[in-house]
DNA sequence: AAAAGGCACAACCGCATCTCT
DNA sequence: AAGAGATGCGGTTGTGCCTTT
């Protein structure tokens, strides 16, 4: 049975043959299409408006691209679906020539695959559950982590795995601070190196390209006080950077690329609705970006003012860290 | 060679939202 | 304001090709 917008009329169903196309082609180059209900009499089909208008723009509009997708599309959808999800309509306007339905065909053919062999949850590119994140270490010899802030018991975006049998190095896509699915594509991208005790892991990111070096520490431990019993990793603040520092430097480091920081939320919500130092400092703004604490812009603070040759030593220039640490201190006393 | 299984892609279905009267 | 039809969207199923058994 058809549906209800044909459901009087005598309609087929299935595959479209040539001959169904070459006349829906011919009507709407000649016509338009007008109301998609009245297409199918118009242009001779025996069909369903809603599958003329389907075939139109999955297959017929002569403006779609064809062929496999690029490896810059798959990063696209990667970023894009990391922040919206599911809906295919608003990730494939972000790549021309291509209809939803081919983007979610191949996220579901190819794209949550991939994620689910590095151990991520394609739903929220997290790490899957802890139960299923054991199958992973065990089968992959991976240990794997997650940074997570036990303030605000939510998690960054940002993922690394970690491979303790096979040379300790791994390369994260500074857009995405995640393992890069195929890190022969992104010649710039920071590298992150592990170090593991009996007790603890120790990483250190290695942000070389192309103005700056920092390095931050992280260890693995546990956080009675989160949402879960699941692992987490924070950024040891006895090292040169602290877990909020992290984000906003990647996310600078990524305006700087311009990029946009997929960081972006995580600088926004953990770091703008944190309370201020009282103690405010001439490069607060460069920290905070805007003064509206309730705006829903992201705000980068301007490279221009970053000493890099201060941070190519892998440290930080002393006013930052000040004001980085400053609020690092509120954030984190739990 | 043929059946079974896997896969990618095309198409459909049901629901939500929009638009028009 | 309300209802009906049109449109848009995402989940799911169907189809045909290719590979494996």
């Amino acid at each position: 049975m058809g549906h209800h917008c044909c459901s009087k009329q005598k309609v087929k169903r299935g595959l479209w043959s040539p001959e169904e196309d070459e006349k829906l082609v011919r009507h709407i180059t000649i016509h338009g299409h007008g109301c998609w209900s009245s297409v199918p009499k118009l242009a001779g089909l025996q069909r369903c408006g809603k599958s003329c208008r389907l075939r139109w723009i999955n297959y017929l509009r002569p403006d779609l691209k064809r062929g496999s997708f690029t490896e810059q599309e798959e990063r696209t959808i990667l970023d894009v679906h990391r922040i919206l999800g599911n809906r295919w309509a608003q990730i494939a306007k972000h790549l021309p020539g291509r209809t939803d339905n081919e983007v979610k065909n191949f996220w579901n053919s190819a794209i949550k695959k991939k994620l689910i062999a590095q151990g991520l949850d394609p739903n929220t590119h997290n790490l899957l559950s802890s139960s299923q994140m054991t199958k992973t270490s065990t089968k992959n010899n991976n240990v794997v982590g997650k940074l997570i802030n036990p303030h605000h018991d939510q998690q960054f975006n940002s993922v690394f795995t970690m491979d303790t049998s096979s040379g300790n190095k791994e390369i994260i896509d500074p857009k995405t601070m995640s393992p890069l699915l195929n890190s022969a594509s992104y010649t710039n991208a920071p590298t992150v190196s592990l170090n593991e005790t009996s007790s603890n892991i120790s990483t250190t990111f290695d942000f070389q390209n192309p103005s700056f070096a920092w390095t931050c520490r992280t260890r693995m431990m546990e956080f009675s006080s989160c949402s879960s019993s699941m692992e987490s990793t924070v950024i040891s603040t006895s090292s040169s950077i602290p877990p909020s520092g992290f984000g906003i430097l990647s996310g600078d480091y990524m305006w700087g690329n311009g990029l946009e920081p997929c960081f972006d939320r995580a600088v926004h919500e953990e770091i703008l609705p944190r309370p201020r130092p009282e103690k405010v400092s001439t490069t607060e703004e460069e920290i905070y970006g805007v003064n509206d604490q309730n705006s829903t812009e992201i705000n980068a603070f301007d490279s221009s003012n970053i000493d890099f040759e201060f941070m190519d030593s892998g440290l930080v220039p002393p006013e930052l860290y000040c004001n980085v640490n400053s609020v690092d201190q509120l954030a984190w006393d739990c």
